[in-house]
DNA sequence: AGCACGCCGACT
DNA sequence: GTCGGCGTGCTC
């Protein structure tokens, strides 16, 4: 019987989100798998497009099969989606409403994804003039060059009178990379007798033959024979042409981490809550459970140390290993303290790593030589069987949560991984999230503490509120208050370091007229424009328009036209006057766009090459600098104002972080929280570094005003270039949903967001607060394909299942 | 997404 | 009368 292919095709639209069939030719007939990709022709044109096989069936009655298509070709040898990540798939696209293609593109390295080429090629039967008139005398032509020359209509003409063919590619770019070995072609003895016959002064001969004998059959690069035998080039050619070598390509593998060394570390001795913690999870590694466990611990108290255990463990009872770490950590530290203990076992998944790099990475985990993968929030879908536990630190984090198509949240599918394969789950957090914590206290996920500070030496820190409302402060912008800065001079002078955090957010610098009080708006958007000293500009942050700064002001031609705010850049200028022997490093947004800037520089800052570290929110995690004695908030409100209920949330985790990053060494750390909210809970609590009282009062708030973890959440957001389009749009969605949804369940909006005008489109939301609604979900993929027809004219819709954000 | 079919405006 | 605009609908 016929066997025919269900094939997810690569065009994500709502009505193409659908298993297409498609009749397996014979000689694939054994070679095509679910996981794989294929080769398909797709619509009218039978343009060649990328497809993912889900299921096989030979059950189709043959009337059926005459009708269907047939599968080109097979992209890849063995299935790239394994039956657990292709379940995992419809999960996805269950949960956050996306395509199931997107969801699969989103498993796997970027290189995978199609890219797609057309061409125009002549038929035997074209006649030379035309050939030599439209082709150049050749016998294609590339659809770009038809285009930009010109040629399009032309070439519709011979289509029509079948004298060309327009001809589809799909490239493959996941090719892996090669490089020219070579290999002996004669047997050791034939090769004995070679190097007899030789002279004695054909140095690199003998050298060839004697790399041949030793490698007994095997191939070697030629850099690699360069490199480690002095081989040289012509020398191999030679063997070439005597017929000694047989030259190959060879797979190489881009390492990363290639330059680096790592030396062996060991199991450190662990206290007795390390312990227990250990114990509880590696049991249910053991007995195969599938629970999830918190794993609270301060700052400092060796949550990775358990990790690194469990993962000995868990290795050692032959499974594999998922670790998840916020982008912002994964930094050679991080990775060093697993490649150091695990070696090559370890394979890393970085956004910071190129494409290539990547895939080898995955290669090497597909491949089975990889058992812990180490990586944000995308290695969740790392292709490893067999797993015996999945961390995730700082669990909290925000960007776990992916926020574009397909909108997943890397704890979720690690749970539904870790059912799949019956391993635990880890979430480690000094602050975990309210959702997670509450689940804790339901004893959904069992809970592990750790209350002291893993090396006895070090204690918390103090920390000091600073009022700035009363603060005495220093300079133009009174970013500073005299407090600080004392503080900061003594450190200064003790050799020690500073670290300095500014919440970005709300402080940017702009520019205003002092007579009128004119701000240069973005033309596209509902903000102002930032100043940016470095390129001389006024730049807009949520659209990328770029203007010059106006020497006067653009509304009364004032030349009293000034620079306000405190960006980074104008905190660092202002904290040079001040102490102008300090050498400062400024990490923000700006100084670390450059691929590994972030690395180097927070290198740079562990060499003590710099005193005060000057940054944004990113300067939070994860550094353990041992001579850093003083760390200041500069402004600690700024988050705390925003309309969105996990504003106290995100301030107290943030303040809570960065104060961890005070006396990590021997020397006793020192905390200056600045803000103009004093009083506020999140900061006091905060200063005292009370998790348990935050999540109580926090809890009553989110209690009283029907929030999670009481409330589920979805959103919904659209967008459109007339504001009015989107409005009444939105409103007709609410008068859907009210007659969908059950009267416990509370409907805000439709709403502008706070920035109500991006880019030129007008922003509105609607947010669902929820207890049970079994048919929400469904409900809202109707409204996706409801909208389709505005969708494709300009209306932009999308639904978010469990939001984060609200502004 | 991309392509074909189809129904209304300005041209040889 | 036709060429071509892009609205609509479909793709195994």
């Amino acid at each position: 019987m016929q066997k025919v292919a269900e094939v997810i095709v690569d065009v994500p639209t709502m009505q193409t989100d659908l298993p297409y069939s498609y009749l397996i030719p014979q000689a694939l007939e054994d070679k095509i798998k679910p996981g794989m990709r294929v080769i398909v022709p797709f619509g009218n044109g039978n343009r060649k497009i990328q497809g993912f096989v889900i299921e096989i069936k030979d059950n189709i009655s043959p009337t059926e099969t005459t009708l269907l298509k047939r599968i080109e070709a097979p992209m890849d040898l063995v299935p790239v989606l394994s039956p657990e990540l292709l379940e995992l798939a419809d999960e996805m696209r269950r949960t956050t409403l996306a395509f199931k293609i997107t969801c699969f593109q989103t498993m796997l390295p970027n290189v995978m994804k199609a890219s797609y080429d057309k061409k125009v090629v002549v038929r035997e039967h074209c006649p030379q003039t035309i050939i030599d008139d439209v082709f150049d005398g050749l016998s294609e032509l590339s659809w770009e060059l038809a285009e930009q020359q010109g040629k399009l209509p032309v070439i519709m003409k011979l289509r029509q009178e079948e004298l060309v063919d327009v001809v589809y590619i799909v490239n493959k770019k996941n090719r892996a990379k090669t490089a020219r070995g070579f290999k002996a072609r004669l047997s050791q003895s034939e090769l004995v007798e070679v190097k007899a016959s030789l002279k004695p002064n054909a140095k690199q001969q003998h050298l060839l033959v004697d790399v041949l004998l030793m490698l007994d059959g095997n191939a070697i690069s030629n850099s690699e024979a360069k490199e480690l035998y002095e081989l040289s080039a012509p020398a191999i050619k030679t063997g070439e042409t005597k017929g000694w070598v047989e030259i190959v390509e060879r797979e190489v593998q881009r390492d990363p981490y290639a330059n680096h060394s790592f030396k062996q570390t060991y199991a450190a001795t662990l206290n007795a809550e390390q312990q227990a913690a250990y114990e509880a999870i590696t049991q249910a590694v053991q007995e195969r459970q599938a629970q999830t466990f918190l794993l609270q611990g301060i700052t400092g108290s060796g949550k990775t140390e358990v990790y690194l255990q469990v993962i000995a463990e868990v290795l050692n009872e032959g499974k594999t290993g998922i670790v998840l770490v916020p982008e912002i950590s994964l930094t050679p530290q991080t990775v060093r303290r697993f490649k150091e203990r695990f070696g090559p076992e370890v394979a890393v998944l970085h956004s910071a790593l190129s494409v290539g790099e990547k895939y080898d990475e995955w290669r090497k985990i597909e491949r089975g030589e990889a058992k812990v993968v180490v990586g944000a929030r995308s290695a969740i879908f790392a292709p490893l069987d067999n797993l015996g536990v999945i961390i995730i630190d700082e669990e909290h984090e925000s960007s776990y949560k992916q926020e574009e198509n397909p909108r997943y949240h890397a704890r979720d599918l690690a749970i539904w991984r870790a059912n799949y394969h019956q391993c635990p789950v880890v979430l480690g957090s000094a602050t975990p999230s309210l959702e997670t914590r509450a689940r804790a206290q339901k004893n959904v996920y069992q809970s592990l503490y750790l209350t002291q500070r893993a090396s006895q030496a070090s204690s918390l820190p103090t920390t000091e509120i600073i009022d700035m409302t009363e603060a005495e402060t220093f300079g133009k912008m009174q970013t500073f208050s005299r407090h600080l800065l004392e503080k900061v001079h003594t450190r200064l002078q003790r050799k020690e370091q500073v670290v300095l955090m500014l919440n970005r957010r709300g402080y940017s610098s702009f520019v205003m007229c002092r007579d009128c009080g004119y701000v240069v708006p973005c033309p596209n958007c509902d903000i102002s424009l930032t100043l940016h000293m470095d390129s001389h500009s006024m730049k807009c942050h949520y659209c990328g328009h770029e203007e010059e700064i106006p020497n006067t002001c653009p509304d009364c031609q004032s030349q009293k036209i000034r620079y306000y705010g405190t960006g980074t850049q104008k905190v660092e200028e202002e904290l040079q006057q001040l102490f102008p022997e300090a050498r400062i490093l400024r990490m923000d947004v700006d100084t670390t766009r450059r691929k590994g800037a972030h690395e180097r520089l927070l290198e740079q800052f562990g060499n003590h090459e710099a005193d005060i570290l000057l940054g944004t929110q990113m300067i939070a995690k994860g550094l353990d600098f041992p001579n850093v004695t003083l760390v200041g908030v500069l402004n600690a409100d700024t988050a705390l104002n925003l309309p969105d209920f996990r504003a106290s949330e995100r301030t107290f985790q943030l303040l809570t972080q960065v104060s961890g990053r005070a006396g990590r060494g021997d020397k006793p750390g020192e905390v200056v929280i600045q803000t103009f909210n004093p009083e506020h809970y999140a900061i006091q609590l905060a200063q005292r570094q009370d998790y348990e009282r935050f999540f109580r009062y926090e809890m009553k708030i989110r209690h009283e005003a029907n929030y999670p973890p009481y409330y589920f959440t979805a959103q919904i957001i659209a967008s459109h270039p007339e504001e009015n389009v989107v409005a009444k749009k939105m409103y007709d969605i609410l008068l859907g949903l009210k007659e969908q949804l059950s009267d416990q369940a509370i409907v805000l909006g439709p709403t502008p967001k706070a920035i109500m005008r991006v880019n030129n489109r007008y922003f509105y939301q609607i947010v669902i607060k929820y207890k049970v609604e079994p048919n929400l979900y469904a409900y809202l993929r109707t409204i996706l394909e409801n909208n389709q027809a505005e969708i494709s004219k300009g209306l932009k819709l999308s639904v978010d299942t469990d939001p984060l954000n609200f502004v």
